[in-house]
DNA sequence: GTATATTCCTACTATCCAGATAGGGATATG
DNA sequence: CATATCCCTATCTGGATAGTAGGAATATAC
């Protein structure tokens, strides 16, 4: 129950290598290898931290991945959310107004909380607690 | 991400029911039509609930569920347990020494953390919390 | 300007699992 | 015996996840 992906726990080490390596930086190829990830699945994990802001990228030769900014200032959540989306346990959490129960409606208030409660602990935790301690 | 299984939102339905019910008893076929749950899913709901000890059961006729104990005393977690099992962000997260990287792994530790901050909003969260507020 | 190394894009396959259905067996009542 | 209920097993289906394949775009080096 509650499973991580396998994608997000790519993603984590993806940027564990990135944080550990030259000037936060290093190829795909490079961090499949090492990490022994799938190559070309890893193409797409690196695709979406892009598009999500969390690493910058260079094509040709020479090209690569970069960490943007520091480990101790990128939240697990914003790896967790690049990755699968934010944390939704029901649809009607983020549904305002169409809940047919109204606002008042207690087991959504429940999921809701529930909801606050892991982004909170995902948004406590940086990549740095991850991987140095 | 991180969403609750339909199995899951149907067994909570159910038991809101059986609290709000006389004896807070009532049959699968009545659970199933007065929550609108498709009525043979539901008994492979019921099957588990019961497995679990949160109800118990009578056959033939003037048969049914029951539930065991009252609502206040029936965590949400035991009811998603019930359902999906126990939450594991991870597999590691119950592997005592089986991980390659030794007890001190940090994201372990992570995910561990955020199982515990799970389990214990979902511990502290009564049935009485979800129906009657 | 050609070869090469990289990111990037699109499509496809395979596998698994949740959700749901179907049919009937076991058991209790009357 | 008839009926109502729980119970068990098997099956189907759609969608998601994990992974693969092939190549286009782009930057560098010689």
């Amino acid at each position: 129950m509650f499973s991580v992906s396998a994608r997000t726990q790519y993603a984590i080490r993806a940027m564990a290598h990135l944080a550990g390596g030259e000037g936060h930086g290093a190829t795909s190829a490079e961090i499949a290898s090492a990490e022994g990830i799938p190559a070309k699945y890893l193409e797409g994990i690196m695709s979406r931290l892009k598009l999500s802001g969390l690493v910058e990228s260079e094509r040709g030769k020479h090209g690569g991945y970069r960490m943007i900014g520091e480990p101790e200032d990128i939240s697990m959540l914003s790896i967790v959310e690049a990755m699968d989306g934010s944390v939704k346990p029901v649809n009607c959490v983020d549904a305002v107004g169409t809940c047919s129960q109204g606002n008042g409606c207690l087991p959504r208030q429940f999921w809701i909380g529930l909801k606050k409660a892991i982004d909170n602990y995902l948004e406590e935790h940086t990549l740095k607690d991850v991987t140095e301690g």
